[in-house]
DNA sequence: GCTTGACCTCAAGTCGACTTGAAGTAGCAC
DNA sequence: GTGCTACTTCAAGTCGACTTGAGGTCAAGC
């Protein structure tokens, strides 16, 4: 038997257990058994949970990513909303790229106050007329 | 006088007048005075707002955000800090191309199963290993 | 056979950025 | 002076993705 323990698949996909738990809870993954209390999974589970993880990095909640698994539990992914999502990826990769700039400018900037710098007050300028969005923080890593 | 109303600067802003009352709580902005009971705003106030939705987008808290300015108001941003956001920033860009590309190959792969596709899998062997980040949800734009 | 410790369940808490709702008020048109 | 309406305050609620805590259970090692 190639069972995994809910402690080796926490360690293997460097997630909380607890992680897997509300996972399980949520549809997105199942344990295969119980060895007493506790579960087991398959190792397939692991690249799962890759998968989710994946798809948590592109933008899709666990919800929408429950819905990219067919009932037998293999991925079901439909290939417009891949290239939805890709063109999603690729305006924000060019929105933060813009920022990115504009930060190395700013740091870079000779101005003394860079409400005198014209590349900066350009920038903000962009940024008034609602040509970025607001995104949000990132989940708190591993501490 | 050259000032604005509340309703004005939210729109203006393209923000809701609720979360002009949450900023000016947070510290972030502050009235000039009232009319009755109304707020009104130096127009000075729209930079201010375009400077703390550029900090939204860069990935700054409010908090973060809040400690930009100087008590005069005037921005006081650490330029050190820029370039770490902005190397931050150039990381996550570099992240997010990768994982476009692969939605987007994912997308025209002619696999019958994306878990058949020897790229997908190795985009996925490659988010295993946490190459990727876990980044939220956006905000809710307008509607 | 008894302890230990890692797991279990379930409810509740957290975090950030707002939004919502109830109850009140003031400027403006009439 | 009366009403309308858009504002006001303050407390509480929301959302998603988890985490935490209390109290319980069980396989394994001694």
């Amino acid at each position: 038997m190639t069972q995994l323990d809910i402690a080796e698949v926490a360690r293997r996909a460097g997630v909380p257990a607890s992680t897997l738990r509300y996972y399980e809870e949520k549809g997105l993954i199942a344990a295969t058994g119980r060895r007493g209390l506790r579960r087991q999974y398959d190792p397939g589970v692991l690249e799962r949970l890759a998968l989710i993880a994946m798809g948590r990095t592109a933008g899709f909640s666990l919800d929408e990513i429950a819905h990219m698994f067919a009932p037998d539990g293999r991925p079901r992914i439909d290939r417009e909303m891949l290239s939805t999502k890709a063109e999603e990826l690729d305006r924000r990769i060019r929105e933060l790229g813009v920022l990115r700039d504009s930060l190395r400018h700013a740091a870079a900037c000779p101005a003394p106050s860079h409400m005198e710098c014209p590349t900066f007050r350009r920038l903000l300028a962009a940024a008034a007329a609602g040509a970025v969005a607001v995104p949000r923080k990132r989940a708190p890593g591993p501490p």
